[in-house]
RNA sequence: CGGAGUGUAGCGCAGUCUGGUAGCGCACUACGUUCGGGACGUAGGGGUCGCAGGUUCAAAUCCUGCCACUCCGACCA
């Protein structure tokens, strides 16, 4: 992308709305606009990054066995009536009316439609386990929303359903989702550690929270210390191998971790003190089983091997990717701007044309960003005619991982600068070796 | 929903107490000089002062009502 063709509206000067560093910098990188209290735009850079969060996500639940569909944002009333959460679920639902005067809802989550889904079209145990989950922006009017993305109203949501014959069956769809989740985060650059978690208004009894450890999180978490060097599941993981993934998920949760909701201080004093970490954290998943909580009352039943129906076990895993961009700015920014992981960095690299209008300058730059695209990568190229120290300004602050620096100073000793945003190194190489450092990227 | 604030140009702010032609910095436009870590000069453009009433010769400023947004708390992917 010619950053002369792009639409990045950076801002210098920080809105005085903005608290935390996230919100801050997704505001003066350009990457979202506030709309009203809690609901925003996402502006191409933010998008770009939503995006490729998104495709990890997906990646790791088509990887655990979970298939994608896509449901709708406004729901019928009636579906939630049946389930008896119409009335439960209180002021946070957007209740909307239709010009029939129909009861709608803009949805908070899925349960619902999703059982609804399956009980329409699923009549027997041979069926079974499906998992089936969408990535659709969600609707929970919060008294206060706040911190940009970190809680807005309307944010966009990965949420898995879970169906199985009984409870051991869903257990294991379970351990399952709790494997993925540690290799989507683990990919994603963060430490996420699984918490059991209070089950809210979703219900059930089986929970746990994925906590990014954050000085900014909102909420106060405690664990063992040895839960950061647990090495993550490796992506040939076998998903079918239900002992395996117990043993897994056991040894992941042996060890004491737990928000302040569930926390239990003669426990966590029993841990030895130099282990203990009491911090605070951001919650970036949240993974429930519920049993029959939604197919008893829907009859959502399946005939299982003796020909009995009987209902079937859920569990429903939620990720947030919108809040996860914030999550991850939180884990690595530095004074200049925003430090993206390799895999999520809206741009791969950056060249940066220290003197647009020099007819040497302005050739090896379309050279590099030509073959760069030529090769798969997300390159960005700054091709204004504006000031080098602008340009550096604006490659540190949205945060490709690689910036390729090329002035005709360099040039004159046909070297570019490269330098790696993350620890500031750089070295100066020529442009074959530069561009040698950057294979062929697979699609 | 309780408490505290803020709404003036795209962003950050002054002006409001004490009513009298709407300002500053950045950004934007034009020209010139600059150019290896956010330059400088000159000349410009851009505002129903959140909205609606009221008081007054005169309202950004005073009064009343409303709306929006932010922060602290209780609640939450």
């Amino acid at each position: 992308m010619r950053l002369s063709r792009y639409f990045l509206p950076l801002l210098r000067d920080t809105p005085k709305d903005a608290e935390i560093v996230s919100h801050r910098l997704m505001l003066r990188a350009g990457m979202i606009r506030q709309q009203a209290a809690g609901i925003y735009s996402w502006l191409p850079l933010g998008l770009r990054v939503l995006d490729k969060i998104n495709r990890v996500v997906r990646e790791e639940q088509n990887r655990s066995g979970a298939i994608e569909i896509l449901m709708p944002t406004v729901q019928s009333a009636d579906l939630w009536r049946e389930s008896g959460r119409y009335e439960a679920y209180g002021k946070e639902m957007l209740r909307i009316r239709d010009r029939h005067d129909r009861e709608m809802l803009y949805g908070p989550t899925n349960e619902e439609m999703v059982t609804d889904i399956f009980r329409s079209y699923v009549r027997s145990y041979k069926d079974l386990p499906l998992n089936l989950y969408h990535i659709q922006w969600k609707f929970r009017d919060e008294v206060r929303p706040r911190f940009g993305v970190m809680r807005g109203r309307e944010f966009l949501m990965k949420d898995a359903y879970s169906f199985d014959i009984d409870q051991a069956a869903a257990r294991h769809a379970y351990n399952r989702m709790f494997t993925a989740y540690l290799r989507t985060f683990a990919r994603l650059g963060l430490k996420a550690i699984p918490m059991r978690a209070d089950t809210g208004p979703i219900g059930g009894d089986l929970s746990h929270e994925f906590i990014v450890l954050a000085a900014t999180g909102e909420s106060e978490v405690f664990c063992h210390r040895d839960y950061l060097d647990f090495e993550t599941p490796p992506a040939d993981t076998d998903f079918d191998d239900v002992a395996g993934l117990r043993g897994l998920v056991e040894r992941w949760t042996s060890l004491y971790a737990a928000t302040s909701e569930m926390h239990d201080a003669a426990a966590f004093g029993a841990v030895p003190a130099d282990s203990r970490v009491s911090a605070r954290g951001i919650e970036v998943g949240h993974i429930f089983y519920f049993g029959t909580k939604y197919s008893e009352p829907m009859g959502a039943t399946v005939a299982g091997p003796d020909g009995q129906q009987t209902p079937v076990h859920m569990g429903s895993y939620g990720i947030g990717p919108s809040r996860l961009v914030a999550a991850l700015i939180e884990a690595g920014h530095d004074e200049a701007g925003i430090i993206w992981p390799d895999e999520i960095a809206p741009f791969d690299m950056a060249v940066l044309n220290l003197k647009a209008g020099d007819a040497a300058t302005d050739a090896a730059c379309e050279q590099l960003y030509r073959a760069l695209l030529a090769k798969g990568h997300d390159a960005l190229y700054d091709d204004r005619d504006d000031r080098p120290g602008a340009k550096f300004a604006t490659a540190d602050l949205i945060g490709a991982p690689w910036q390729i620096i090329v002035g005709p100073k360099g040039l004159a000793e046909g070297k570019v600068e490269l330098k790696r945003r993350a620890g500031g190194e750089r070295e100066q190489i020529s442009l074959e070796a530069a561009l040698a450092r950057f294979p062929e990227k697979a699609a």
